[in-house]
Order: structure tokens, then C-alpha cells, then sequence
DNA sequence: TGAATACTGAACCATATGGTTCAATATGGC
DNA sequence: GCCATATTGAACCATATGGTTCAGTATTCA
């Protein structure tokens, strides 16, 4: 079984699954900014929203760098690329799992159709 | 700011953040399975695989069906194309970021330092 | 120096998660 | 009918998550 970095997986996809961490994201896709900021557009203290930034961190996802008092917030170096990857994987396993499907499903209907007797499975 | 389902997105990417559940799916993707087949394939109780199995059909990622006795699972109807949409975007906001930075710069300047006479790429 | 700003850490809270055990229920086969 | 199989639900447990408040610490600036 392919194993990829299982751990690295469970922290990306887990930051992801916060609209506000989504959001963050997003914000920080359109410019920098620091935890003030962030704080104030997601209506949060800046204790909590530091939390979201720790989380986004750990995952690669963001970089921060504190300068002077302020800690500014940029897009990290992950791109997401293992995870469009497995994703895409899963795609085609799901791809081949219907067509399989399609194929048993027409061959019954034929059989049925054609043969009347035949009851094999 | 586009909206799509955040709590549809939470869901599936919540799904997605654990190794268990990612191995399912991929199982899946080979064969349907009951219960109790995954719950052995992944060491686990009956109960502790149904609560995977209840969380992946609430993303919409595994369907269930009950027959006879046996709960038979399969991939559901999700293919995780908003989510794959999703990650795309965020990595044109990623390109577009950086490309507005001088990082690529930096990188080939670092690239030039560390190896002296290649200055192409 | 001293006040305001920006962040950070500790502690707390409610709820969710990932797992278990145990007891019940439903079904299949003899 | 009886027994084994397959699942399910309830209850429990430890830890994680998403948020808060409050009390620091470090930095900026007048």
C-alpha cells in the first residue's frame, strides 16, 4: 500500500476543513497581513485567530515572520501538490469503479434480455 | 467573496484528514466491502469502522446500502470536484502571490550562489 | 519615561473526535 | 427453534478543537 506521508496529509486536509482557516487562506492569497488584521476579519480575538495561523503553519500552508511587534502572515511553501495528487488518485479509482460497474450492470441487462434460463452469477 | 458550501466543504476535507478514512476509499476504490471486511482490514472494532464509514457517507464520499444482515459500502457520488476546484484556485492565488514577489528572484539568486557558473533556469 | 500597540501563553470551557466495551437487534442457515 | 453472524446504539474515555478571557512581554512612539 502506497503510503505518502500520512501525517503530513492529516494536518493539510484538517486545516482545511475550517471555513475561517479557508478564509485565511484566501486573504492571504490577495496580500500579507498580520494577526491584527486577520483578527478583524474574521471577528475574532487575536488570540483565537493566532490559534488558526499556528494550525495553517504546522500544515505548510502558511510562513510567518515576526517584525518588530507585528507578525506578518504570508502564503507558505506548500502548494498543495501531493494532496491535488491523491485527490486526482482517487478520482480515477472512482472513475474505474462506476465504468466497472456500468459494464456488469449492461452485461446483466443483456443477459437477462437474450436468455431466459440462464441463472448463473 | 465566493461562498460555494463552506459546511459541505468542511465535511469532506474533515473526511479526508484522517489516514483510516483515506484508506478506506482507496479500498474501495478496488472493491465494495462490508463492515466488518474493513473494520478487519484496518484492525479496528465494527463499531469504531461504522463511525469512519458514518462520517465519509456524510460527506458524500462512500454510500451504504443494507442487504440482508450485511451493510455493503461503496464510493458514493462525491468525485471532490468543487474541493479539487477549490485547491486550484488557491494555488493561482498561491502563483499569482509570489509572482508579484521578488521570491522567484531570490530563489534564482540563491540558485546562483550555490552553483556559480549556471545562470540560465 | 510612559502610554499605546501587538502579540503570546496559560487557563478555562463546551463540544467534537477516535476509539473502546457491552448489550441489543436482525438475519441466515441448519 | 436455535445458534452464529453482522450490525447497531448507548455509554464511556482520553484527547483535540475552536473559541474565550486575563495577564503578561516586547516594541513603538511621543
Amino acid at each position: 500500500m502506497v503510503q505518502y506521508s500520512q501525517t503530513h496529509f492529516d494536518a493539510s486536509f484538517a486545516a482545511l476543513s475550517d471555513a475561517t482557516r479557508r478564509g485565511v487562506l484566501e486573504q492571504l492569497g490577495r496580500s500579507d497581513a498580520s494577526i491584527t488584521e486577520l483578527a478583524e476579519k474574521f471577528h475574532m480575538t487575536l488570540t483565537g485567530m493566532k490559534k488558526h495561523v499556528n494550525v495553517l503553519e504546522r500544515a505548510g500552508l502558511v510562513t510567518t515572520e515576526k517584525v518588530g511587534r507585528v507578525r506578518n502572515c504570508r502564503l507558505g511553501r506548500s502548494r498543495l501538490e501531493e494532496e491535488m495528487a491523491w485527490i486526482e488518485r482517487y478520482r480515477q479509482l472512482w472513475s474505474a469503479r462506476f465504468d466497472a460497474l456500468d459494464m456488469v450492470v449492461e452485461e446483466l441487462k443483456q443477459k437477462e434480455t437474450s436468455n431466459g434460463r440462464n441463472k448463473a452469477e
